[in-house]
DNA sequence: GAGTGGTCTAGACCACGCG
DNA sequence: GCGTGGTCTAGACCACTCA
């Protein structure tokens, strides 16, 4: 027979506080409002600095909380969709886009964007940079690669870069007939410069969608941007998309 | 002038290191290699253990690293590409569907999901669980909530719960008339059961994938899917999506 | 039982925002 | 200058896998 098992899975103090936390911060806390700091925090809860922060940690990954140094931590609003793969059959830059062209450089791009291109690896490409700003925050910092034979009536423009040279780019695009577009979503960590871009520190979590454009039966351009994985919710198809996160520890038994 | 500043911006080691590692991983290992254990790596960087875990950490979110308690840390291969948005126009279970429907309960469902489903806040839907398999390897865990108001020739079927029942509501779905469905991707952590389902820990990244199916003007289905982060690239779209990932650490410029 | 990654502690100092 | 979150250390012990 043997004792009955209680406890029998004691879970982490981390996932433990995690959980408390989150009811804490559905009942009794408002969206903007600020946190108690974490060392007042951590000694409340009984435990140490490091173990708190790890349940703060997955806390903001999931859009639940946002901390900024020197200022401290506050409650997060609901995460806002972004619409990501709607207008399924238009170029970057058609009427409508919500992106704002920032510069453009002739530049040679990374190697798996060379080879998504069939571009050599020694090849530089239009590297067209945009930013996309929803409510007021930035959501997402775009590299969009545009091979110079896709826009062969491009040449003799005199802006040798800059936004005008930008909006070029994306002028000429339009004049292509798309054939096809498909996208991928996965993880990823900033890089220094889009961390820039999204107000974050260097690694923090984001979604990075990358499109294809096709047109003439090859790759046309191909578009990375990365999206603030903890305020972003990418929406895809007809609607605008759902608005649900998911139940924090709750199994549907 | 004042004197050139050359380390202006210290980059913090943990970041630094990852870097470094990045670079060792794209020249040095093979995918399935076993690296060296935390304890040998933290000593040849001169760094303490929890600095180079979070090095780690990183590139475990990157999908670069697997990391599994008692065996070690591995490179990991590629990630794969799952299609999400194809087949836009079929119920979940349609023919090629590549889900695999565990069970099935009638069960009041979070508030989250009842306000899409415009039930009441206690009223009990049928729920499947489905599970994902791909290259030998889970994917991801689906509940799927259906109102037992969209199936209601469903009644009178004796199974109570189970496998069976599970592909007699998705057989019911079918009959009804689809109309449009809309997606969602977000960041999440892995709740206890989910983190069972993929093989990994409570609180690892996930991909959820939020689907409402519409028939008759209203949400006929809800579907939650929780794909692991760290393997997973989902693809949306005409074709397969695009076989790249983001480089590490290079600007375009 | 040996070896791995996972959790946790109690400190220290740094970088940043703001008054 | 003060308070915040961010980084880092040097330990300890636990949970798990596998021979």
């Amino acid at each position: 027979m043997g004792t009955t098992q209680l406890e029998a899975v004691p879970e982490p103090k981390y996932w433990h506080l995690r959980t408390v936390l989150t009811e804490a911060l559905d009942s009794e806390f408002a969206v903007g409002e600020i946190l108690p700091n974490e060392r007042d925090l951590a000694a409340r809860f009984g435990v140490a600095r490091a173990t708190l922060r790890q349940a703060l940690e997955q806390l903001e990954l999931e859009g639940r909380l946002q901390r900024r140094r020197g200022v401290g931590t506050t409650v997060a609003p609901p995460r806002v969709g972004v619409a990501v793969g709607t207008e399924q059959h238009a170029w970057p830059g058609a009427a409508g886009d919500v992106w704002q062209a920032a510069d453009c450089v002739l530049a040679v791009p990374p190697a798996t964007v060379a080879a998504a291109l069939e571009t050599g690896v020694d090849t530089p490409v239009l590297t067209v940079r945009r930013s996309r700003v929803s409510h007021g925050q930035p959501v997402a910092a775009e590299l969009l690669y545009v091979p110079e034979a896709s826009v062969p009536d491009l040449s003799g423009i005199d802006a040798p870069s800059g936004a005008a040279r930008a909006r070029a780019v994306l002028r000429a695009l339009q004049r292509l007939e798309l054939e096809s577009r498909d996208s991928a979503v996965e993880l990823g960590s900033a890089r220094a410069d889009d961390a820039k871009e999204l107000d974050r520190l260097p690694g923090a979590p984001v979604l990075v969608v990358t499109t294809r454009f096709l047109a003439d039966g090859r790759t046309a351009a191909l578009s990375v941007a990365t999206y603030r994985a903890d305020t972003c919710r990418l929406t895809f198809g007809d609607a605008g998309g759902v608005e649900i996160h998911q139940d924090p520890e709750r199994a549907a038994s």
